[in-house]
DNA sequence: CTAAGTGCAAATCCTTTGCAGTAAT
DNA sequence: ATTACTGCAAAGGATTTGCACTTAG
């Protein structure tokens, strides 16, 4: 139970918190492994576990099979572009807003809720401009 | 492109839709199973995916590293119970209530925003329940 | 007949784990 | 010393894919 210190963990949290990119585990090992050669990459997930118990990373969610970590924990939404994956904030709306409205009521055989994600699926600005002109299809 | 009819792809589709559980492909596979003795797992799978592509069945996210689908495709959050997965609808939200916000300004650079998933994490009626007096800790 | 659908098994991909060695307390 | 941490490689589980065969149109 007792955590030890250790470089390697505080490293991985570092990377984490470092980026707005919302990285998944792969990321944080390619990220990591120039500057921390004897890095493993079952050590930056065992890390990315510890982290996500302890409530210091939340995760955002599955994109592309793999799953995407952030290391600002306040509740907020998220965006994610269908076409490249990339994973963005969107710090204005706050996560509470609608949660009391369920948590109110109507909610099916005594549901407690804990908390909320929400999460907007679209095009980023670069996926949106590049799906007006498609790479093969120059046509029209 | 042109679509051939299926009996497999139509009953895929039909206990999908034939069920509020919110199935993975293994559940849908092991419950087709005994009455299409012949059915494999790779069609199931191909089968969701046509279904993904058609937009007659979306998805729900992963639950437990498992990815999970919904039959009822209008937009509606979800309530998913932590300690044992289950999956419910909340059906009383419309899913579009907070887009509209979002999609008034402050996206960043661009973001066009396609669909809104929100989901409510917690525990369910049982579990809740169960959780006050856990299996092995019977005391107090 | 032609193209789409399917079973099967191998292949991928992401993530977890067992074990033996390393490092922190 | 004791216990946690880690590398490594194998194991696991979900999903995809190639290929030969079947079936719908």
């Amino acid at each position: 139970m007792g955590r030890k210190h250790s470089k390697k963990r505080d490293a991985v949290l570092k990377a984490i918190q470092s980026t707005h990119s919302h990285p998944g585990a792969q990321w944080i090992y390619d990220t990591l492994k120039p500057s921390i050669p004897s890095l493993s990459l079952g050590t930056v997930y065992r890390n990315i576990n510890v982290f996500l118990e302890e409530g210091a990373v939340v995760s955002v969610g599955t994109v592309g099979g793999e799953e995407r970590f952030d290391g600002r924990v306040s509740p907020h939404p998220h965006l994610i572009c269908c076409r490249c994956g990339k994973v963005l904030d969107l710090p204005c709306l706050s996560e509470g807003d609608g949660a009391q409205a369920a948590e109110a009521g109507n909610l099916p055989g005594g549901f407690v809720i804990d908390y909320r994600k929400t999460v907007y699926y679209g095009l980023c600005g670069e996926c949106a401009a590049e799906a007006q002109v498609p790479p093969e299809t120059a046509g029209s």
